[in-house]
DNA sequence: CAATGATATTCATAGTTATCTATATCATGA
DNA sequence: TCATGATATAGATAACTATGAATATCATTG
């Protein structure tokens, strides 16, 4: 399996953010509207907008508009294959980037 | 178990660039000093020891000096802590932030 | 103890990000 | 169709980030 580090760096600073986690954490059991989200914080209704544009961008949540309301869902497919990617890099495998480093001085 | 958000950000600050996503995967089955990481970029030296300690700061590497050079190594607990904090933010489950929003009003 | 090689720090800077205010768009119901 | 409520966009700005050049520190070896 070939990962491509930039494919992952919009979802990792989606996620690097106190109020944008919150986010996730509130849509991890059900969606909500954006006013809805919005009651939980202290920021603007164009900064929470911001918030969810960039959600939505990194693929991390999607949203559906029904009416004037925009229901805001968790795409779990999204946050498990970042999970899978970062277990990927972190932990010991055979076919390693490392393997064309020191290994290679040393056969 | 109690998390909190902003306790992981800056280990996902560490993560949400390229260049330190390429470093986290070269340590992932062996430590590497700093030259040796460095041939794999086109970036200075002082570039490379900013994005290091960025790393070390994050708690997702550990520096530990061999004479004249430092040898770099993955903490794994960091990163595993991570993921089971993005696992567990991004999954449905009892006590959830959620709980005090919608269903609130459905009650 | 001076020269050299490895790594870190300082400073300046261009680019990015989070935020607000103001305004626009979009949908609904009277 | 107009007023209202929900959300999005534009523009401005302060704070933060990644980078390189210059320099400093630190360890080794002659």
């Amino acid at each position: 399996m070939k990962y491509s580090y930039s494919e992952y760096i919009p979802i990792l600073k989606a996620l690097s953010d106190e109020t944008r986690l919150k986010i996730i954490d509130m849509l991890s059991c059900q969606e909500l509207c954006a006013n809805e989200i919005l009651e939980e914080f202290k920021i603007t209704q164009p900064t929470l907008s911001y918030h969810m544009k960039i959600l939505i961008e990194a693929e991390l949540v999607m949203g559906n508009r029904q009416g004037a309301f925009m229901h805001y869902s968790l795409n779990q497919n999204k946050s498990s294959e970042l999970i899978e990617f970062l277990k990927h890099i972190s932990s010991e495998k055979e076919e390693c980037i490392c393997n064309n480093i020191r290994n290679k001085e040393r056969k």
